[in-house]
DNA sequence: TATTGTTATACTCTATAACTATA
DNA sequence: TATAGTTATAGAGTATAACAATA
């Protein structure tokens, strides 16, 4: 099928592959949540706030690299759909403790279920070592990120 | 710095750790390639058509997981940069023979100089051994893809 | 002075639908 | 009837700038 065309440079770059295979990822999660109501960012969202139950916007985003400014959007619709709660944060009243709610925690196992499905279906080809060993190669990738995220406001 | 916050069901999760890694991958790239004018996707396409003179747009477009109309501003641009030429393809009136100027070969020189100094930059933790290792893993996961492109136009 | 959440806004990427001219 | 290129458009996702309340 494309066994007469070439990747030329493209071929030996890592970083060619890597998004390849992330939107290849990509593509398959979003079958894998049909009808679910989630989506990539919203589930990584709630699977955040529910590890760190009383975690704020800010700090949330900051772990997943999404701005401040987008947060707002995707608290607004997990709480919209009650699936998170925005709760009082006694150590700064600027803040919200943020909390998963009963649904939340529904929906997140329902999610992780898909997910698994999911997951084995893209990596059918890997050895349980082969996965680990990605797993390993990939976070210490991130780990060489610029910067979490040096965040906003340039001012000048 | 992120000590204390936890990924939760994000932690065992390739699809989210290959997003994060592709998107330091890409934020990278973004850095490296700062005033060449060219950024990931035009990179991608004028590495194709150099690798394939006289390539269509669709076919180039196919390869990459672009659609056709959206290869239309792509092309556009390459040409107005005067890196990519739009010749006429005997065999098929409709179709345009696409091959890489003489400045768009300088540019992609240009281009794959940067990008090797980016790829060492985000693989430095990784052995020569690991480096292969991972193409390899990720050339499988990539081949598990739903479809190269199954194509537009449902009409109905 | 810095930070939390907020609004407004813009730009990129990607997706769909419909059209034309060829095949 | 199917395909190559095109146009128009809509939706995500992500980016910056500025403001109020609080630290």
């Amino acid at each position: 099928m494309s066994g007469e065309t070439r990747l030329g440079a493209l071929a030996p770059l890592v970083g060619y592959h890597l998004r390849r295979a992330s939107s290849a990822f990509a593509a398959d999660f979003s079958a894998a949540m049909e009808g679910s109501g989630l989506r990539q960012v919203p589930f990584a969202v709630l699977s955040i706030v529910a590890a760190n139950p009383g975690i704020n916007q800010g700090a949330a985003g900051r772990m997943l690299g999404i701005k401040r400014a987008n947060m707002v959007a995707l608290i607004n619709d997990l709480v919209d759909k009650q699936l998170v709660e925005r709760g009082v944060d006694a150590s700064d009243r600027r803040a919200f403790a943020l909390t998963v709610t009963k649904a939340g925690t529904a929906a997140l196992a329902d999610a992780v279920a898909r997910i698994e499905a999911h997951e084995h279906r893209m990596l059918d080809d890997l050895s349980i070592e082969e996965r680990t060993l990605l797993l390993d190669l990939l976070g210490r990738i991130e780990r060489r990120s610029p910067a979490p995220e040096s965040d906003e406001n340039g001012e000048a």
